[in-house]
DNA sequence: TCCTCATAATGAATGCATATTTATATGATA
DNA sequence: TATCATATAAATATGCATTCATTATGAGGA
């Protein structure tokens, strides 16, 4: 459980509108019950309150009380929305989901890392590479490498709205690992095929980059059509 | 400004540090402070806090206070946030940034639309489609049109994680019309690029739609790039 | 060096104010 | 007399303020 009470019942309430035990469009119960039934405050499950419509999960009127918000009104790309999400509704199609916007967003952030990544990014990411390399043996480390790869992409494309991803895309490759018990065919943690990125990235070869990253998440997103 | 206290001061304190008044990584005002700056309460005050850290601008431990979160930590596709960010950093180097994203995200959105569109959400990039071609006499009318048009397409995506992105979209091309004052070249509202685009999602030709919105922002990027 | 205490910040609880909706009552009109 | 409309009052939920508690940090003394 988080620090203070507050978290507590955001991440409470939080996860539970998202499980759908607050279906979409209805009332939930108001401050004054929750109260009782979380035995705190009117303060904290205020400010619990606050946060989540902070998120978008919610919405409060004076008499109205709390409501839940549509699904599009969520902040899907908040860490804490995603985390309840992976929590409770760990399936294939969330996968399929995840991976579509990998597939969109990681050939990008590969051509434009080739285009604007400083000497010192490509030091990272060789150093992240070399972490790959080493990381042979435990499967946890094999993705923890490979996400600090991926990640050192985003941050060289030198965009602030790709770099904010760094956290999806690790939850992502979390997910990806939850259901196909391997790296490999979906992460593909083959070297050789970093190594491959990288060269491309280091040199410039925006393009190149480009097709390498988007050829390996055709194939991923294919992959897991087929088991669909 | 018509709203409560809270929305007030998380609106005031969330400008103001976007802009920059409250400087990454150093301590703001302490909650007391800030009550007597703004002269309300104390829980007006943290729940406005709550609602900033809710989104990732700062955060708040006992005796320690308040701090500014590095950029990276903030919801960058939260609606509230874009907007405070639009107001105090409107830059073409910005605009680039949002251009990049719908660069990632559009060409693949109108590539899932195509495999994936119901007739309803067929029917309604129609509606879209003839609400552009009718809107002809205001800029403001074809932004709105072309913005719903894109709209349409995220939504047909069937993807959750890019029908979200329909305020960031809306965000973008709000920028680009500030910054080109016209539609057309960036935004490409000739009608006849709509309608490739609409019969290509419309006969499940994805390869086709994908590439269509592709083109069109590869060169919106260039265009930004060269002025740059 | 470690322990303790003071201090300054957030955390939590309670009480009162305000707003919005619903229901009820009253009046006018057919 | 019945019905509809309007106004008013009550109930219920959030909004706001105040007070007390807790915690983490840093300074000072044993």
């Amino acid at each position: 459980m988080s620090k203070n009470l507050t978290q507590q019942l955001t991440h409470k309430l939080g996860e539970a509108i998202v499980k759908g035990d607050y279906p979409i469009g209805t009332r939930m119960p108001s401050e004054a019950v929750l109260c009782e039934q979380f035995e705190i405050s009117r303060s904290a499950t205020r400010e619990a309150v606050k946060m989540l419509s902070a998120k978008g999960l919610i919405s409060s009127r004076p008499k109205q009380g709390i409501t839940v918000n549509p699904e599009t009104n969520w902040n899907l790309y908040d860490s804490d929305v995603l985390e309840w999400i992976l929590k409770s509704k760990p399936s294939l199609h969330l996968l399929k989901e995840f991976t579509q916007v990998r597939f969109a967003i990681e050939p990008m952030a590969a051509k434009l890392a080739a285009e604007n990544a400083t000497p010192a990014q490509i030091n990272q990411m060789e150093a992240a590479l070399y972490r790959i390399s080493e990381a042979q043996e435990g499967l946890e480390d094999q993705l923890d490498a490979h996400i600090n790869f991926l990640n050192t992409i985003l941050v060289a494309s030198g965009n602030r709205f790709f770099i904010q991803l760094t956290q999806f895309v690790d939850a992502a490759l979390r997910v990806s690992i939850r259901y196909t018990n391997q790296v490999k065919g979906i992460s593909n943690t083959d070297v050789t095929f970093h190594v491959k990125v990288f060269n491309a990235i280091k040199n410039g070869d925006a393009s190149t980059a480009q097709k390498l990253i988007y050829d390996v998440l055709n194939d991923a997103v294919a992959l897991i059509e087929s088991r669909l």
